[in-house]
Formats: C-alpha cells, structure tokens, sequence
DNA sequence: GGGAGCGGAGAAAGCGCTTTCCACGCTACA
DNA sequence: TGTAGCGTGGAAAGCGCTTTCTCCGCTCCC
C-alpha cells in the first residue's frame, strides 16, 4: 500500500510535477488559482501526504530540531522540553529527544544520531562539565561544521554555540542574601553532581553570598540530582551540624541545588523528627510546579522553566544570528526558609 | 560547507558507491575484509556521517517513532516517555515528541506531522475520548493505511492499533477495596478531565468497588488533571461533604484520579485547617515518583510507568503483530490514607 | 504589425542513499 | 579442457521531492 506521490496528484490534477509541488508546498512562485484549486483538489482526494524525508533531501533542511536531556522525568527538563515543544510547533519544526541519563556515552550517540538525521539544530539542555568530553566535542564540531546549529544551557562550553544564560549563579546568591537578610547564619549545602556546571553556578553563588556576609557553608554534600540524592545529603548535614552539634542554638539552613533535592531534605529532616522551619529550614531552586503544593511550601528561587525551552528553540530555530539571551528568576520566599512566619 | 557523502568516501577508498554503502551499513552482503577496511578508513578520515533522511528515502524506512502526549511536563507523561525512548535507543530508533496540550486540534496536526515524517510508528500515550475526534481518527486510518503502526494506551480506540492496556480500572477497584477493607465509609471522586478514558476507566473502578460494599461516591467532582485542578475538586468536596456536613462523624475519604491531584487535595484540606489522614483521608493514582517524599506520604495505586512506556515503544518497533500487553500494578497504603496509624 | 519583455508551466537535473541486476573472474567438476 | 556455478564488485535505476532553466504564449509599446 504504497503512499500517495506528488506524481500521483500531479497525473490526476493534470499539471507538471513541479507545478504541483509548487502548489502544496509553499514555494516563492505560485501557480494560477484555477490550477491551484485542482491540485489541491486532487490533493485532497488522494489523501496525499507529503515526503518531509524526499523534501528534506531536496531542500538540504529537515524541520527538525535535537532536544538532549539528562532525564526526562526530572520535572526541571520536562519543564524545559514542554517550551522548546511549544516554540518548536509554532515554528512548524519537529522535535527529536533524548534523555541520556546523564551518561556521556548516550549523550555523544545522541548528538551522533541527530547529525544523522540532520536536524536543524541541537539543544544541549543538560549541563556538562566544564571540561567536557572528548568525544562529545568532537561531534558538536563536527556538526556545526556542517552548517548545524547548537545551543547551550548557561555556559559556553562550545566554541560556536549559541548560548542561553542562565541566572544560576546570581540566583543562588540571590537567595542567599535574603534568608541571610533574615537573621540565617548557619548554612549548609546539599549539591548535584560536582561535575555539572549547573551545581557548581548555583553552588559558587551560594558561597559569594555567604562570604559577601562573612559566613561559608558548614558543611557542602554532593549527591544525586533527586529526590533520594537529597535525603542521602540531608542525612550527613544533620549528622554533621543538626541540633545538638556546636553551634546549634542557631537554626540550620539547607540549600539545595534544586527542588526536587529539597523535597528529599524536607522528608529526611521529617524522619529525624524535627520540623521545618522551626528546627531546621530548607531551601530549594527552580519552583518546579509540580511541587508548588507541598508542605510546607519550598522557598526557592524560581526559574521560568518553560519559558527557557522555549528561548532555546527559538536561539534553535533562528537562521541569523541572534542576540544573547538571558535569563533571569526570582526569590520566592516561602514558609520552608526565611519567610515570615 | 557541503557534508561528506558516501560518494566522497567511495572516491577516496577507490571503490564504488555499491560497495561503500555494504561496508558502513549492514547490508545482508559484506564486501572482504581488505576492502572494507580500506573504505572504513576512508570514511573515518573524511568524518563521514551518513544522512538518515537519503536513508530513509532509499529504505523506505525512517527508524523513527513519534509519541505524542498530553502535558510532557505532567511527571505521569515524562515517566512513560523515559521508557519509550529507553526502549527506542536500544533498538537504535529516534524518538519524535509532542506535547498537545490536550488539544484535539494539536494532537491531529501532531499525528499529521509524523506521518510526513513517516515515522514507523506513533504511539498515542494522552487517552482520549471514546468515540474521538473525525479528524484524528481520520488521519490515523490514513497511517496505518499506509503501513504505519499505531499504539494506544488502554482502550482500542482505533481499529488496527495495538494497545498497551492498562489496570486502570481494576486498579480503582482494588485501591478503594482496599480502603473499604479498612473501614472506610464516605467516598468522593476527584475526577480528571470527563472526556478522557482513564478518568473513565478510574472512576468506574472506584464505584465498582463502592458498589461491591454497598456504597456510592458522596460526590464526583470534576477538574482538571493538575494540582490546581485536585485543589479546586477539593474544595467543592469539602464544602458539601466535610466535616460538619451530614453524617461527617465518619472520616471523609478523597479518592482523586491521579496524584498530583491528590497533592492539591493535600494543600486544600490543609488550607481548611483539617488534617490529613485524621480528619479527611485522600488517595491517589500512579504513584509518581517525584512524589514519593510528599507529607504525608500518599496512598495510591502504583503503575510502573516507565515500563508502560518501554512496552508501547516496543509495541510500536515490533515488526510482526505482537501479543497484547497488559499492565498490572499494585495498592500501595500509606499514612494519607488507610494505612495503619 | 512586429519585437521586446514578462509571466507561468514543464522538463530535467539533482539531493544522498540502497539495491537490483549484470559482468567478471574463480573454483569445481565432468 | 570446457562449462556450470558461485562469490564479488560496479553500473544504474530508483526513492519522492525541489528548483533551475527552458520554452511557450501573451501583452505592451513603438
């Protein structure tokens, strides 16, 4: 059951193959209306539907566009992806994803795979080291070389990528400063994984905000990116600086890289039988939406997720080359930490 | 800055085009050693990667599945798109996302798209109603006409679709036997969107249940699949069956469709000032795992989520008619509801 | 009335690959 | 020694489009 070819509408509305196709598919010339309304005609009678892998041949451009997550279930990429789709659409692009579970290996056959199909362009949404991957590099130069675009989350980590800029740093200190500004003085930090730049940014604005004060975090725990990766790094500040520790007469502060970390430090301060604020307060980052109804309410420093998928697909999708493109949050003090009680 | 071709590599190997393409993509044929070899090198050298779309053309196969999803940013979808493009990059195909909105008119541009794209395959993860859309419906026949495969999740809602089918409402069923087991006497619905199967097929398991104990729903409320959404539901139900309400020296028990509904029937009840479990109970669906930490932790029916989406990926990548699968999950007592104290 | 100019349709040359079919050189067997 | 048969590489025909270039038939203007 062969599909419908442009030849076929051409035979039957009884035009040139060229004529059909400029019809159906918006070419500069367009045929007259008596002819257009025949092929459209026979078009739509034959239940013709175009080649996008034939035009994308012809055209040298597919319509598509590379998402490359870590995690699609992590609420902070699925928030991202959802505006990237969203731009994408309107643009009449597809997207093509891949959750790569943060390991390298599937982050390079990605990319490699993406060239393959010639999307358009790449947007690396998880953050990588600093330093990155060899061989990630590699193919990133590769395909910008030829003629596909890349865009990055907060760092240029490639030469010739367009970059979305992420208020993370600033964000963390911002933060800081104001459960600071409250009267907090003992801090401790429950961090991603330290290869990520996303942890270090929000990391290092944490830590100018604390010195700005004089302070420095008591204690800084690396862990997982989740729920559990929080509760585990939870686990090992309240042993370190909990109540009953040096210093303790002091409530404790936990900040953590993101919210879903946050989460997991609201229930390990829970199962250790302290209450949040009053024994120990938390903090997250993001104001994932998800999480907005949780108890008690996580004061964090809220990023327009969405909004930032889709300022990535629009740095994507854009031929000429765009201007920079910012983004910023705010502080969203809620009952978690630092708020009013 | 043109992309190497096969043809470039041919040259350089000093073997024909025919030969180059049986080298670097398995063909049933392989060239000897010594020549391949030298073509593998050629193509190492030149940094070739070979164009999907030329492929794909040649092929008549694209290796590609489109998914398409109500809210990729609702944790329910990203579960389950984690799984099929886990199960998908395993069988080195690409996955092709899209995010509706729950618009019908969204889901049939998407479904249009795909079938330009010639995916081998969509999988429709976002149920629908019954008796769906023309359009959709349309466009789907004209698919599989085609030789496309389509999958659903559980319901048949298009003749030649396989299906992933689903415990959603024996899931109901067991989930409020379980909390009747338990002494539970006043039930009411937090249902999701009206027009959409597994809202259906949930709430018919809840009241088969209530029914099978001589009981009936106090109340069906409703709204939409969000927290918002079990929020609001919440409030209609407190207001007409709370505490101080008729017959309210029972504990009232919400049963909301999913759980992040269930996380907004959370913060309502608690913005009444009554607590949960002891003055209002409430339960879930899915068992998300991004929720997994919430206070008090919640009382659901859990479906291994990603799996469903690895199984459709499947579905939809198997090339002869598959058996059908079938999903069972589990009841899962936690302290928001029936759960021992 | 004739030629320049223009608009619009069609022929055909790709786009980069796969795969069939063919030709060729061997080996094996009678 | 002759021939059938097999294993291999190459030529070429698509796959379904877009787009350039050509050609034809008008209109317009002198």
């Amino acid at each position: 059951m062969p599909a419908v070819r442009l030849t076929d509408v051409a035979v039957r509305a009884g035009v040139s193959l060229a004529t059909a196709s400029r019809v159906l598919n918006g070419s500069l010339r367009s045929p007259a209306e008596s002819i257009a309304v025949r092929v459209r005609a026979a078009a739509d009678e034959l239940g013709y539907v175009a080649n996008a892998q034939a035009q994308a041949l012809a055209r040298s451009a597919t319509g598509l566009v590379g998402l490359v997550v870590h995690d699609i279930s992590d609420p902070y990429f699925s928030s991202i992806v959802r505006g990237a789709q969203s731009a994408a659409r309107e643009r009449s692009s597809q997207v093509l994803l891949a959750s790569t579970d943060r390991h390298e290996q599937s982050e390079v056959e990605a990319v490699k795979a993406f060239a393959m199909y010639r999307t358009d362009a790449i947007v690396l949404a998880g953050s990588r080291g600093a330093h990155s991957d060899q061989a990630l590099t590699r193919e990133l130069q590769r395909y910008t070389a030829n003629g596909g675009r890349v865009v990055t989350f907060g760092h240029t980590a490639f030469a010739g990528s367009r970059v979305v800029e992420v208020a993370n740093e600033d964000g963390g200190a911002r933060l800081v400063a104001a459960l600071v500004d409250r009267g907090r003085r003992r801090f401790a930090i429950l961090g991603g994984p330290e290869e990520l730049v996303t942890t270090q940014h929000r990391v290092a604005g944490f830590r100018r905000a604390l010195a700005a004060a004089g302070l420095e975090p008591l204690l800084v725990v690396h862990g997982d990116f989740t729920s559990d990766g929080g509760r585990a790094a939870t686990e090992a500040c309240l042993e370190a600086a909990g109540p009953g520790t040096e210093g303790a007469d002091q409530p404790l502060c936990l900040l953590a890289v993101n919210d879903v970390m946050a989460l997991g430090a609201l229930a390990a301060v829970r199962s250790h039988g302290l209450a949040v604020p009053d024994d120990v307060e938390v903090a997250g980052f993001d104001d994932i939406p998800t999480l907005r109804h949780v108890d008690p309410p996580l004061t964090t420093f809220r990023l327009p997720l969405e909004e930032m998928g889709r300022r990535a697909a629009e740095l994507a999708l854009a031929t000429e080359e765009p201007g920079p493109v910012h983004i910023e949050g705010e502080v969203v003090l809620r009952l978690s930490a630092g708020a009013e009680r």
